[in-house]
DNA sequence: GTCTATACGTGGATAGAC
DNA sequence: GTCTATCCACGTATAGAC
């Protein structure tokens, strides 16, 4: 469990990589000079080129080591023994609390366009925590706990909805800070659930 | 209401705004020179500079021209006199069939970083038509057809898993079309307006 | 209105000293 | 391992002919 951003790098890293994600984040990839960052960071041309190869690499580099924060952060989440529900549940909320404590995280993990600087790289989505996120609204079906929709389809269903309003937060239409709407999010949810009652109820008596 | 893209522009604008968007898409606004759009489009440099002015205008005129499309098919969809949640589904339905048959102008729209490299541009979801979203939504809720929750949390409630299924779609990690995924995605929002349905019933008992 | 050739600035990357 | 000065390629935008 990491709270300390880029726990895998040791500080000249760390000042590089953030200083790294704040312009990405305010001006883009391609409107960042390395020069920009060597004036964000106090961390002169060459010791970056040194470290991070070349300006791609160093995005790289950015994105993976939060990725593994993430990646982290999850585990420790859904680890626990509770049941689904409760996990996606939480989960929901950690997703919440993180893109209020850190948008600028956030919204160069879900938001930059990485295929335009990384083209390797795979999309987010094909990453392990999204996967995470499908394995347990799959578990939760299994359980008769949610309604028997296609699981992708169930997934955007549970997870949508939050991240539609993370990006509206980052987008600014979003007045109030994110964990303002956890309650009405998990409401809505719980219809979902209640469905999958049902479902379950109607197997039983078939 | 227009099938034609860039219905506002004569042959010669056509040609450049759709070798552009296709560029765009595919490499991203930095990584395409205004010599490749040149060479996609047979159209000389000297005709688009004149034409557009710059590169960035030129991507602004693009975007601003999808966006009037999209806001005539909307506007005939929204004309009619059906019930909100009738019109609600044809919109879902509508955007899955857009998103899969021009793929290109539905991730130039929902997916490109715009702010980039049209820094006054104000995001997508402060326009029309996620605007006539919101509107629709909240008529719906009016009517008790929908729960009473926060608007915002509601539209992304109703419109979030669609669209994370049609990013899922471009980020190639849907093996289907996207309109084999309707029937699923209404049925959960039938769920929503059960629920709607029971509130609006407890509220006339009462 | 359209073309080609070109100027100019920017920025990624490196060389070579320390 | 770190720094500074510098090189060179690329791409936007324009000048000026047709």
């Amino acid at each position: 469990m990491s709270l300390t951003p880029f726990a895998d790098q040791d500080a000249t890293g760390r000042r590089v990589l953030s200083a790294a994600l704040r312009l990405f984040v305010e001006k883009g990839y391609f409107n960042t000079s390395v020069a920009d960052i060597v004036r964000a960071s106090g961390v002169s041309t060459g010791a970056i080129y040194h470290r991070f190869g070349d300006k791609q690499h160093l995005a790289e580099t950015l994105l993976d080591s939060l990725m593994r924060g993430i990646e982290n952060q999850f585990a420790t989440l859904l680890t626990g023994d509770s049941d689904p529900l409760t996990r996606i549940r939480a989960l929901i909320r950690l997703m919440l609390q993180q893109a209020e404590a850190d948008p600028q995280m956030v919204t160069f993990i879900l938001y930059a366009r990485h295929r335009e600087f990384l083209p390797e790289h795979p999309p987010i989505c094909a990453l392990r925590p999204f996967e995470l996120m499908r394995d347990l609204v799959t578990e939760a079906q299994r359980a008769s706990l949610l309604p028997d929709l296609d699981p992708l389809v169930l997934s955007a269903q549970v997870f949508g909805p939050t991240l539609r309003l993370i990006q509206a937060r980052i987008d600014g239409v979003l007045p109030r800070p994110l964990p303002d709407y956890e309650a009405d999010l998990l409401r809505a949810l719980d219809y979902l659930m209640q469905e999958g009652d049902r479902n379950h109820a109607a197997a039983a008596m078939a």
